[in-house]
DNA sequence: GTACTTGCAAAGATTTTGCAAGTAT
DNA sequence: ATACTTGCAAAATCTTTGCAAGTAC
C-alpha cells in the first residue's frame, strides 16, 4: 500500500518532503500500524531535524484528508495506518505488528440486534490481540525481537 | 453492579473512603463507562479535597486487582467500568453512554480463522458506536443533553 | 509572489512519582 | 503499632500552538 504524491496534490495539499516521509514510513510499515511517537522516531532516523510538531500536525491533516486512518490503541495514544478501506486487525501483543483480516463482525444480524434498542449504528471497531507466529517462537514475555525499534526502512 | 467493601478486603487492600467513593461512582454509573477525568470530577463533587493522584493511583490498583476494567477510548485516555465479566458495548457518540451487549463476535470460527496464520489469540475487543435512543431525538451534533456532566449520584 | 508549511520554543493537558503526614486494621 | 494510603507539589509525557523563516506551486 503506497500513497503517491498525486494523491496529496489531488487533496489540495502541498507535497512537502516531510509529508512524503510520513507517508513512506507508513507505506513501508505495510503490516504495521504505528504510533505518532514511532513515526517521529523513524522519521528522525532519516531526516534528523524534522520537527515533532510537523509530524503531529500532518498526521492530523492527512487523517482529515482521508489518506490515513487513526486507530485507538489500548491507551498508547493513536496508531496510524494508510487508509486502505474498512478492515480489522490481528495485533501482536509483543511486536505490535498489525495484520489486516477480512472478517468483519458487523453483519446485518448484529446491526439489527444493536438497533433493537433504538440505537443508531454509525461505526464499530473490532480487534483481535494475541501473539503472531514470529513472536510465538520465542519467549512471549521476553523483550527479545522487538521489530518496531530500529531503522525499519 | 455494586462492589461491596468485602471484595476490597478479600483482595488484600485497605478499604478507604476514597476507594469506596471511586467504586460507588462507577457502580452508580451503571451503564456508564467513565474516564479518569470524569471520575475525578464526580469524586470532587462529593469529597472536594480528594486528590487526583489518589484517584489515578487507585484506578490503576483496582484495575490490577480485577475489580475494574479498563477500556480504551478512541484517544480520550482510558475509560473505566466495574469489571462484570466479558462483554462488549454500544457507545453513544453524543452522551458517551455505554450499554453492554450480549453478542460477542469471537466465535470458534472466527478464532480458527485468526489462528490459520499461526496467530495465537489472547484477547479481543469489539465496540459499536453510534447514537443512543435519547440522543437520536435531539440534534446529534448539538451539545444539548450531556448526561455525564453534573453530580450523577 | 503568495499562501501554505516548517522548525523552534513555549504552553497545555494528562498522568505519574517522591515524600511526609495520616489512617485502616 | 505498622504497613498501606493519601495529599501535595513537582516531574514526566505527550500533544498543541504562536510565530518568524522557508518553500511549493
Amino acid at each position: 500500500m503506497t500513497v503517491n504524491s498525486n494523491e496529496l496534490q489531488v487533496k489540495g495539499c502541498k507535497v512537502t518532503p516531510q509529508r512524503r516521509l510520513i507517508l513512506d514510513i507508513l507505506s513501508n510499515a505495510e503490516s504495521h500500524v504505528l504510533t505518532a511517537e514511532e513515526i517521529v522516531n523513524q522519521a528522525r532516523a532519516i531526516q534528523p531535524n524534522i520537527s515533532a510538531s510537523t509530524i503531529y500536525r500532518n498526521l492530523g491533516t492527512l487523517t482529515e484528508l482521508g489518506l490515513l486512518k487513526r486507530l485507538d490503541s489500548m491507551g498508547e495514544g493513536w496508531r496510524y495506518e494508510i487508509n486502505s478501506g474498512h478492515h480489522h486487525h490481528l495485533v501482536c501483543l509483543k511486536c505490535h505488528n498489525a495484520v489486516s483480516i477480512d472478517f468483519c463482525p458487523m453483519s446485518r444480524e448484529v446491526k439489527e440486534l444493536a438497533e433493537q434498542s433504538g440505537f443508531e449504528v454509525a461505526d464499530h471497531s473490532f480487534e483481535i490481540r494475541g501473539y503472531c507466529i514470529n513472536c510465538r517462537v520465542g519467549d512471549k514475555k521476553g523483550e527479545g525481537a522487538q521489530d518496531l525499534v530500529g531503522d525499519e526502512r
